[in-house]
Formats: structure tokens, sequence, C-alpha cells
DNA sequence: GGTTTGACTCGTA
DNA sequence: CTACGAGCCAAAC
């Protein structure tokens, strides 16, 4: 056994972890051509105000995931404008056909909208 | 313990 | 349209 509770390599609690799968599996629900807010990912995770678990959740992730696919509600990268973080971000979104339009994206049309389906799918 | 931080969001001006 | 502030909540100091 481990003598030492403190010497434990720093693991996700229970929590933490299930809330991170979810949004691993949410935002690889995310179809290739569509976009999806924190504050979307983090509801349909189960986490209503959790929008800015999502952005860590993602920092955090090790499966690879369509991290580019979540944007700001507003339609906009959360990178620092210019960033390479935001440039990728939103080359990867063109290269899917996505407008990005003065760094900005119409949510009104590229934004995912999941079937009741695929909502229930992921109800705990 | 309290305080700050952050890949956010929303209302108000 | 942009700007600002309050609200959010777990992690990191």
């Amino acid at each position: 056994m481990n003598a030492s509770p403190r010497a434990r390599a720093p693991e996700p609690t229970s929590t933490q972890a299930a809330f991170q799968a979810r949004v691993g599996e949410v935002v690889r629900s995310i179809p290739p051509g569509r976009v999806a807010s924190y504050g979307q990912v983090a509801a349909l995770a189960g986490m209503p105000r959790g929008a800015r678990h999502v952005g860590r959740a993602l920092r955090l992730a090790r499966a690879p995931m369509p991290w580019h696919r979540v944007i700001t509600a507003a339609g906009r990268s959360a990178f620092p404008p210019g960033s390479v973080a935001c440039r990728e971000q939103l080359a990867r979104l063109r290269e899917e056909g996505v407008a990005v339009v003065s760094g900005r994206i119409d949510m009104r049309r590229f934004r995912w909208r999941p079937n009741l389906d695929e909502i229930l799918w992921r109800l705990p």
C-alpha cells in the first residue's frame, strides 16, 4: 500500500473526473462544421453555470478531442486575438467550412443543435 | 482559512 | 458596435 497518501499522484476526484469525462463526450459529439459555446458544453455536461470549468477541462484533457469547436457565446475564440492558439482554432474551423469573419463566427448559423436523443444519452 | 485567477456569460450603458 | 461590472465556481496560491 501507499503509506503516504500525500505521495499519491494528483488525480482528479470522482466528481471532477466525471465532469471532465462528460465534457469530453460532449465535445466529441460536436460534428465538424459546427461550434458550441463553453456554457452550452457545460450545461450538456451537467453543470449549467460551469462555463469556466469547461475551459479548464479542455486544457487538462488528455484524450484528443475537437477543442477548436468550443468558442465563446459571443462567437469568438476564447484565446487572445492574434495568439497562436487563436489562429490555429480559427484555421481549423475554416477548414471545416465554418465562416470566420473578422475573427467572429455567426452562432445563429454554426451553433451545434444536438437533437433530443443526443441530449438524453448523456443525462445521469 | 481568505484571496486571486480563469480557454465564461449576461445585463447594462 | 465596444466597455464595464457583477456573477459564476473550482483550482491554485
